[in-house]
This record gives C-alpha cells, structure tokens and sequence, in this order.
RNA sequence: GCGCCCGUAGCUCAGCGGAUCAGAGUAUUGGCCUCCGAAGCCAAGGGUCGUGGGUUCGAAUCCCGCCGGGCGCGCCA
C-alpha cells in the first residue's frame, strides 16, 4: 500500500530539493479519478481506474483509458467526459504540480500524464535508503505461507522437469517472502507405495546380478545405471527387501540433496509420505470421508462422490484388495496443511499432474472442514525439452531414459540454469538450449544482466569517494533523458515485485532485469560516469548505486549470483 | 472421444482483465574501443499475432468453429 507518510526530515540546506516524496503519485492520481468518476457517473460502479505505464514515451509516464470506457456505457463523447473527469480530478488533487509535469488528452480520449522529472529521481533515493531490503515490504498482519515444490519421489536422480520447479517455487518463496508473507518451502517425499517396492526389487535384482531385459527382471522395474551403483554399494542381505528399501531410499533423497544444494535451492521441511501411515492420518481421512456420507461402494471398492466438488469422475479410496489409493494420503498430505495453519498453498507441479488439482481440492472439500474451495493453489509448468549441438537430448546414460539436473548444472552452471529456467513463463512449453546457456562470451541473457551489475562495481572501483555521501548527492544535476528513464525503471522494482508475487509469475522478474541491465548499459555508453564535475559525478554514481542495489535485489530473488567482476 | 494448456519475426519467447500493442533477444547486414569493462552500444531489414467466423467504434488479447502441438483422462503414484 501507499504509505504516503514521508519519516525522512526535511533537510534545512534549501540547495537540496525535495526527493523525500514517498506518496505514490500513480496511486493518488488512481484515487483522485475513482472519486471523480463516481461523481460523474454513479451508475456504473464496475469501472475500474486503472493507470498504466505507455509502451511509447511521448504518451507520458501514466495513461487511462477511462474515458473511453465511460463514453461507451454513457453514449458521450470521450473526450469530453475525459476533460470533465480530470478537471473534477485534478481540483482534489491539491499537490499535483508538485508531481506532474501536465497531461494531455490525446486520441480519441485518453488521458496522458508526464511526471516531473524529480519526481522519478526520487527513486534513487529510496533504493539508496532500503539498501538490500529494496523491493521488500513488509505486512502488518504476514500470512503464512507454504511453497510446495520439486516432490520427486525417491526413485532416481532428479530431471530437467524438477530443475524448472526448484527454480520456479524458491523464486516464487522468496518473492512471497520479500512481499512480507511467512514462508515455508516444502519437499514431500512419495516414499510408500508400489514405486518404491519397484525400486527396491529393481536394486535386489541387480545385486543379483540380473540386467534390464533378463529373465526375472522385475515388470516395471527401473533400468538407469544407478541402480547399478546404488545395488554395488549395498552391503546387507539381498534377502532382507525392507532393508534395501530403505538403503535406495537414503541414497537416493542424498544424492537429490546434493543435487539441489548445489542449485542453491533448501528446504524447510521434508514430508515423508510414509509418516501419514504411521501417523494414523490416512485411516483418519478415511473415517472423515466415510463419515461424510459422500461414499458408496461399487465392484468390491469404496468411492468417493468427488464429482460433487468439481472432479470429472468419482474416485477411489480403497481398492478392492482392501489398500488405499494414492487418492486417500495425498488428501491427508493436504489437510496436515491446512491444519498447519498455512493459510494459502501453492504446489508447483508439472503439468503432467494435471489430474490431482481437481481431485485434492474435491477431497479436501469432502472433509467439510472449513478448507476454501480454491485451496490449494497450483503452478503448473509445462515439460522441457533439452537441445543441445542443435539435436534434442532426451536421455541420460545415469538416469536411462531423461536428462538429469545434474547434467544440466554440469553443462551450463547454477546461474544459467536457473535464469533460463525462469525465463518462460511457467506454462509454456520451454526449450532449454544448453549452448546459448554455455555461452560465456556473447549472447547469454545472464550474462547480459550479470555484466551490467559488474560494470556498475568496476566504476565504483575506480572512485574513491565516500559511499556514504551518495545519498546526499544533487540529483537535479541529472538532466538527460536516459537517467530519468532509469531512474524511473529502478522506481518500478518494488511494484513489479508486488505484481509478479501475486500473479505467481517469477519470469517477470527475469524480463525486467533484462530491460534494466538494458537501459543501463545503453546510458553507460552514452554518458561518462567518472566525470571531472564533482556534482554531477556523485549524482552519477548515487544513480549508478541505485542500478546495482537493484540488480542484486532482483537477481537474489531468483537465486542468480551478482558478481562484482566477471 | 472428453478436459486443461499452447500456436506471435528464420529461431527462442514476452505481451493476452481490448484502445497508446506488432515487441524483446537471437540470427543476418552496416557502424562504434588513443576515453569508466566491446560479455557492451548504435542502426537496418524481417511477422496480415495458426485459421475462419462473432462481439465491439476498436481484438494478438474476449466468445465459437476448425487445423496443428503438449499434458491428463487406472481399483498406478
């Protein structure tokens, strides 16, 4: 929200002038024309004013197409009622100069208005005073908050698929985080049922001595090398089952943990599945369903009328052999979070899961035990497909028939993976080209918005000023188009934070680093930072902070590394 | 067959609560280092936004049909 309450002194030298404004002035103007418009049109309370930024400069800093929309419902004249609006607008706005350079009413009636330029300046100011809480906000009253992501069961190595959803649900935690929210990032761990009894045989029978495709290899059973290794490694009786079950289990969850240490993605809490069994939860769920009376039985099987909350087909909760489908802990997972207090969830899933949104949310709604009906909610990600030497790779030697995370960290690094992991929105279909990513030396997004923050620190290591007195620097000595334009993008970084949290969409922040790295570089060759003119070197350099506090903020978010040099 | 998602420049993709939306990067071509890092900058060419209708003064954006692609649709997890 607008705090509109400015805690910083006005400064007794009258050479400074006031940068402490920290009313958001699109936010007063939304306001002013909200009230406007219910005066001018009463009957139409549906209207929404909406300011938005101009995709071409000379249309100003902030336009509305309000008018137009009004007109249409009124039978009036846009342009007229866009001059009615602004004129009972702008007389409740007392201070409009003071942020506005003017407006316009242009085209067929939208409303076009110019900030002043000491007024964009202004956000080098506030990036230069948050420091690394730039973009952060904080809630009076946080929500708490659980991020539920990667989930790869304990079965092989993790894919490509689990790399987009460790780098979408950390950065999508750590946006929550900086919007003031209480997170928890959550791994659950499907470690009962028959693909770990897969994995378990598939170990005994190498161990065996049994290869993929011999008599007595297990139907379903899994034929990447490491269970070769895993089988190698394992020292206790080949006829104890339960006690390789649990040696492929450990060593499987190790290596996923080095895997995702190694991808700067940590969890807060592991959930193993299996503990629902002991936990009594899922007989617990079993009885609430039961005892919901939206049950029946039908071919020797206990169903559940989930159709009535939205799921395409009933399902079933007990098979006729008398266990429990995969249906009753996964509805038990969820309501442990409910019950955990998380008031809102969100599960990063593959779109290959399609299927359980519908069948989680009917469950949970069986229960009647007060879960919203859109809880949880779901990022879906579409699948990625590997290229590489300009041919698609599809398989690993280690994992047998998918390309691992491992190898993508191995071929391109943290920081490239996880930019371009981040770098399509979650579900579009997605292309990870392994040499535009290996690319150190030319057209590498990352390294792009990299470079931008490491020339930043290469200018301030020419300087030997006093940091601390950039804040204080005369910021109306910046005067040319390219500053105001980037002042003005730094200005965006704390909304685009707010936006991109709440539409779920990390990518944003990708998009936007790349613009600003952009607009950087483009004023870095145009203008001499380490000018003679002190004045207008420190303004320079308080600009310069700004673009680099920015950077860093936007690319800790993502868990990309800002490098000083490179 | 049913459900959800996706078709935007040669390629990879933004934009999709309509308007001021034809965009970015890359590739191609031509310029810019005696000067803070050329992993950079400046400029040019390149698309009837899959297709056909509809709503609208106005549609890449909303609705319907069709074509093409992905993923689901198990008493598997």
């Amino acid at each position: 929200m607008c705090a509109g309450i400015s805690t910083s002194t006005r400064s007794s030298s009258i050479r400074i002038p006031d940068f402490s404004v920290t009313s958001d002035p699109k936010a007063r103007l939304a306001e002013a024309y909200r009230q406007a418009l219910a005066k001018e049109a009463p009957d139409h309370p549906e209207l929404e004013v909406v300011f938005e930024k101009p995709r071409q400069p000379e249309h100003g800093d902030f336009a509305c197409s309000i008018a137009l929309q009004l007109a249409k419902r009124l039978k009036r004249n846009p342009r007229q009622l866009a001059e009615a609006l602004t004129s009972k607008a702008l007389a409740a706005f007392a201070d409009f100069d003071k942020f506005f350079a003017g407006y316009e009413i242009a085209g067929p009636g939208f409303i076009n208005f110019r900030l002043r330029p000491e007024v964009k300046l202004a956000a080098i100011r506030s990036a230069l005073a948050a420091g690394a809480d730039w973009g952060r906000a904080t809630k009076d009253r946080p929500i708490s908050v659980q991020v539920e992501f990667v989930s790869a069961n304990p079965t092989g190595p993790l894919h490509v698929g689990h790399g987009r959803q460790a780098a979408i649900g950390d950065a999508l935690a750590a946006m929550l985080e900086a919007r003031g929210d209480k997170v928890t990032r959550e791994f659950y761990y499907n470690d009962a049922g028959a693909q770990i009894h897969n994995l378990a045989l598939s170990v005994q029978a190498r161990a065996r001595g049994l290869k993929p495709g011999d008599a007595g290899w297990p139907a379903d059973g899994y034929a990447g090398e490491y269970i070769e290794e895993i089988a190698r490694q394992y020292r206790g009786s080949l006829e104890d089952l339960e006690a390789i079950r649990r040696f492929a289990v450990d060593y499987l969850r190790e290596e996923q943990d080095i895997d995702l240490r190694e991808f700067g993605v940590k969890f807060d809490v592991y959930y193993l599945e299996s503990s629902l069994y002991t936990d009594g939860k899922v007989d617990e769920v079993v009885k609430a369903l039961i005892a919901s009376g939206k049950t029946y039985e039908k071919d020797g099987a206990l169903w559940l009328r989930s159709t009535e909350y939205g799921d395409d087909k009933d399902r079933v909760i007990r098979k006729s052999d008398g266990a429990y489908t995969y249906f009753v802990p996964d509805v038990a997972y969820h309501l442990t979070k409910w019950r955990r207090g998380f008031a809102k969830v969100i599960n990063v899933q593959g779109t290959d899961h399609m299927g359980t949104k519908a069948r989680v949310r009917a469950g949970l709604q069986a229960l009647n035990v007060g879960v919203p009906p859109g809880y949880p909610d779901y990022v879906m990600h579409s699948m990625v497909r590997v290229m590489r030497g300009g041919e698609e790779v599809k398989i690993s030697k280690r994992a047998g028939s998918y390309v691992t995370l491992r190898d993508l960290l191995d071929w391109a690094g943290r920081d490239a993976v996880r930019f371009f992991l981040l770098s399509r929105r979650a579900d579009a279909d997605f292309v990870f080209d392994i040499d535009l990513a290996r690319a150190q030396t030319e057209e590498n997004p990352v390294y792009y918005v990299q470079y931008a923050h490491a020339r930043v620190c290469s200018v301030f290591g020419q300087w030997t000023g006093n940091p601390a007195a950039l804040s204080s620097a005369d910021l109306s000595r910046l005067t040319n188009e390219k500053e105001f334009a980037l002042a003005q993008r730094i200005g965006e970084f704390p909304d685009l934070v707010a936006e991109a949290a709440r539409e779920l969409s990390p990518h944003s922040i990708t998009f936007y680093l790349r613009s600003l790295a952009a607009e950087f570089h483009s004023y870095y060759n145009a203008e001499r930072i380490l000018v003679d003119d002190e004045a207008l070197r420190m303004a320079r350099l308080a600009l310069c902070a700004a673009v680099r506090q920015t950077l860093a903020s936007g690319l800790s978010l993502i868990g990309v590394s800002a490098p000083e040099k490179m």
